[in-house]
DNA sequence: AGGAGAATGTTGCAAACAGAACAATCTGAC
DNA sequence: GTCAGATTGTTCTGTTTGCAACATTCTCCT
């Protein structure tokens, strides 16, 4: 049991990863930090990047090196903490979502939900949502340390 | 939900493994390894590995390395094809892999099943089973390429 | 004010991995 | 028999990541 989840939990970020990157040029990772910047609206710091798509300090920053480099995303210091560095999305980094929201919703849908009927589907979700719950909070110094 | 799943599939192997590195000293992948080599009893070809791993060949000949050199497995040729590398592990393998056993088992335990009764158990099994039949084959050239 | 300690992001370094190119070996068609 | 193609594992190279150390800035207590 523990197995088959080890086996989707590496396969399918994998499997999905690699059709977007494919037909969209995206890949998994930049699309998470884009989806929580259209999310949040108007630029999030680094640290709630980092802990939202569960990457440590320092490889957000070169995440969002290589990003800012594709001209996805754009770094802006703020006079109110002069620590902070707030991330914006660029107008083709929201392009570049939405061209890529397709593939990800249809490859989620082909991978994921077309295997689980509605009962399933909803079990599913309310055994992942306590396990996400008890163990987000454990991991290791992905944000605080790093 | 899919969120859901992804932060479980990215948090629970980090966490089981942190856990496994920090009391008994093998990784999560060494771990897989030695469990395979258990099951097959008598030596098992790297191609075999990689695939029941999910890893791919290049990856597997490195790990298998540290492994080695740790002292855990011992690669073997044989005269049948002499392509192929038998992998075992060594008695000091087993005694590891036995020693990592109760970690394991306990770490799966809490920050997992303990989250779910039997009913969401079953039909997180049953989901989970289907996912994993349908995107294993799927893969990108874990095995095949690399 | 002033200084200890926390918080934020970046950089140096090393580990781990995948993909491509490669060498060795086997298989099958002729 | 023999040679083209497949199979198996390794090496080379580039990418991505995390941890430790660091510089900067803020907070809070006195």
């Amino acid at each position: 049991m523990w197995r088959t989840f080890l086996e989707c939990a590496l396969a399918l970020p994998d499997v999905l990863g690699a059709e977007m990157e494919g037909e969209g040029g995206l890949s998994l990772r930049w699309y998470d930090v884009l989806v929580h910047l259209e999310e949040v609206g108007g630029g999030a710091p680094m640290n709630e990047i980092a802990t939202r798509i569960l990457a440590s300090k320092s490889g957000l920053t070169r995440v969002i090196d290589r990003m800012e480099k594709a001209g996805l995303v754009r770094r802006e210091r703020i006079e109110d903490d002069r620590r902070v560095v707030l991330v914006h999305a660029t107008d083709e980094g929201i392009a570049a979502l939405h061209a890529s929201r397709r593939i990800h919703r249809d490859g989620i849908q082909r991978h994921f939900c077309a295997h689980l009927d509605a009962a399933e589907h909803a079990a599913l979700k309310r055994a992942l949502d306590k396990v996400r719950d008890h163990v987000r909070p454990l991991r290791p110094g992905r944000v605080t340390g790093g």
